[in-house]
DNA sequence: GTGGTCTAGACCACT
DNA sequence: GTGGTCTAGACCACA
């Protein structure tokens, strides 16, 4: 399997933010092996090193460990460090500027907040099944 | 006055942005001049060839003009082509993904519709005034 | 009981270094045996292969030496010639190293003075106990 | 000029030292630019990358920054930082480390102490001069 | 000119 | 088997 890489960003960046999301969506659990840097490099036909500096990233950050000559291992609290870090992110950085934004263009707020209290029921509703 | 240039950003691009946000809050008008490339590339401690490219980069957007040894100018339609243009990028692309984000992790939505509303007060108030 | 390994030195030299500290504290005597690979193996959750180089690495020493079919025991001299080396180690490399770096940091002398001279107050009176 | 390069430490690490040591001894000061990726990959006869990567650890510890285009050069506080961290974790660490050795060895302290002096008595000759 | 990234292929130490 | 490191040579964006 190739794979469509985004031109604008490092290789290395995509491999990692794709573990993070497996991470994220619970897809890598806590002490799960990640896949050796031959495997994905072979698998997604880029070279090993390319695949290794994302996995020193991710090693870090804290979100895997390396045990010696055995690979790199998802660390038990990588999701919930992950979460709370992006959470963070995005309350204290991403949303204050979409307000700054949307007050500098003058966008319409109703059919924002519509789609946003639309979005709440969706999430309610997942809740409950 | 130098600045803190963002690493992660070609300068040229940063310096764009900031004459991008002057239009559009009216810092600068339509038919006002840009400042000269020398005087910017001294104000900023930044080569005279990134100016220039930034300055280009506007002219691309049929923001500004090229007068012929008078200087570049902002256009007429500037700042209702970059409202134009800006408003259909957030509601088409940044929202939409900014509603992705809240949803795959889980953001309380509560605060974000309080934060909203207020927002919207605001501006009522603004435009009362 | 599971352990922390430190990833900078490879897990058979930091199992030689456990054992070394054993001897010289005297907790490992002369004759003793050591503990098996298999067990020190489940002990640490190591690789058999992992403790069993760390042994042949502390036989290469003159530190232990293999019984045929009993295991591996500490050497008569052990203590001793481990003392010696060590000491020789400090006092020739280690000790002036460590000068070396105090000067290049400009730390203050007085307080690792005072400290040493502590040191020495308490070794004799261990002694006189 | 080539160099004897240290087998059992990463060159990329000894070429992050060699600027350390070049930042403490003030022969880089604050604002220098640090010998272009090139420049140092030619002189000492290693790989590109290999220089790459020891400038980045370098700014990654905010001892250098990079300028876009122009190179990376000795933060302000380079030195200091240096000094403090250094300081830091002989004082904590090293030093400690260094008695806990003294003890379990039994080595003579008399001798260290006089070491310690003389080189106490070198430093305060330097100041006076 | 600068640094950043990638490839292809190699060797090493460790488990 | 694992990751870590290095080489030699290449291309890119940026100033």
């Amino acid at each position: 399997m190739s794979f469509q890489w985004n031109d604008k960003q490092p290789i290395y960046l995509q491999l990692k933010e794709l573990v993070k999301n497996r991470i994220l969506t619970g897809d890598l659990q806590a002490g799960d092996a990640l896949p050796s840097v031959r495997q994905v490099a072979a698998e997604y036909q880029v070279n090993p090193i390319t695949v290794s500096k994302a996995w020193q990233a991710l090693a870090e950050e804290n979100l895997v460990e390396k045990k010696r000559g055995l690979g790199m291992f998802v660390m038990p609290q990588a999701r919930r460090l992950l979460e709370q870090r992006e959470k963070n992110l995005f309350l204290e950085v991403e949303w204050p500027q979409t307000l700054q934004r949307i007050q500098n263009l003058g966008v319409e707020i109703e059919p924002l907040l519509d789609s946003l209290q639309a979005l709440r029921q969706n999430t309610d509703l997942d809740k409950e099944s």
